[in-house]
DNA sequence: AACTATTTATAAGA
DNA sequence: TTCTTATAAATAGTT
């Protein structure tokens, strides 16, 4: 329609081009406005020149805004989405690393692993033994009531040894001082030797005694963890 | 354009609407292309008749397909977000779990809480016990040789006075055969009378010393766990 | 952007 | 719906 026939085919001449771009393109819109009038169709024209300028025509009854406004809606949606998935791989983060944090204190609890211990420093592991020790107390405790117990006597056979030891020297002195023939072993004072004989074998007994002891007392030594173990 | 010239309003008569809407979307969409191919332009054309009928141009570069291809990788999109969203819940969930049970089996092993416990029974305490005696074991192990020096000391001390006890426990057997005046006491003998007086206040020094040790002795049993404590 | 000769679209009727 | 056709509308080429 026009001056001339016009085959349809792309217009090669771009001023051209864009003056029938523009008469064609308010042409179709007045024909959708038109259309959407007249048969009360509901019609969407949008439409991108080859510069990308983009036209668009919609029914009034379906206006631009209403669709602007749900498309923005959804775009909310996803970030309301996105920023609930970002909080929940934070807490994720967190929970991993108490987890982390908890599993650590159990393997130190625990001892686990070997070199798991080698990273803390001495006064850690006291510290970290003093805590599980009163752990433990705790644990003894609440068993107590099922079980009664031995004692250990390691400590007072160290002592008492030691004491006895002192007390065996100072008579060893004293009788020295008396009897100065003890010193000399090849004398023959029956007297002084009686008596030795005597008081010695009060001590002998006693320290018999004591040293019968002494075996399991060694003994205990390595045992006393056990012991110590088992009572707690 | 046409017999006469109509305003530009709702045809009422539906035949008449119907009509008219058929011949004027076949010419808008004629327009459409006509526009896509004479000027290259992006063109999206789509219509809904009152009786919904939904009918749509679209530029031949612009395919259908393609349109349909990006709408369907968004929600494929959507889908595998989803899917993902549902896996990182379930973790969170598992995480969760495993991290309540680390903190029970960290409350038992503290002992903590009192009532923590309580609803353990015999069998599971004495279990519980084992392992921590274990781990605590562990954990001397570790410390052991930053005391060992000490206790090596100690335990060397013991042997020697041990050592020491019984030879001088020979020592004075082998004086009380040479003098065995100290074997009698009545006797109204002056010299064996000092020396049995002697050794007795000695020895009674000794037995007094002796039994004034077990008190501390008896309170060093409470003492002990703390000065192991304190070796560990 | 305006003009206008001509083509095209289409309203009304069949 | 489709065809016909008179006529309105759109628009290519020109100014």
């Amino acid at each position: 329609m026009g001056r001339g026939k016009i085959e349809i085919k792309l217009i090669e001449n771009p001023t051209n081009r864009q003056v029938t771009y523009s008469k064609r393109r308010n042409g179709i819109f007045k024909k959708a406005h038109e259309l959407s009038v007249l048969c009360d169709a509901k019609v969407s024209l949008i439409m991108f020149s080859k510069n990308n300028k983009m036209h668009e025509y919609i029914t009034p009854g379906l206006s631009t805004k209403k669709i602007i406004d749900q498309y923005q809606k959804t775009l909310g949606d996803i970030d309301l989405w996105r920023s609930h998935y970002e909080k929940m791989l934070e807490n994720l983060k967190k929970l991993k690393d108490i987890n982390h944090k908890l599993r650590r204190q159990i393997r130190h609890r625990i001892g686990e692993g070997g070199m798991e211990l080698d990273d803390l420093s001495f006064q850690q592991l006291r510290s970290l033994e003093e805590d599980m020790n009163s752990s433990i107390a705790k644990i003894r405790e609440r068993k107590f009531h099922v079980i009664k117990t031995r004692t250990d006597t390691c400590r007072k056979k160290v002592r008492s040894l030691e004491q006895m030891n002192g007390n065996l020297l100072l008579e060893l002195k004293e009788k020295c001082v008396i009897h100065p023939q003890f010193l000399f072993h090849d004398e023959g004072d029956e007297e002084s030797a009686v008596a030795l004989a005597n008081g010695a074998s009060t001590l002998y007994a006693f320290c018999q005694h004591h040293s019968h002891l002494n075996l399991p007392h060694h003994h205990g030594e390595e045992g006393y963890k056990n012991d110590d173990l088992r009572l707690g």
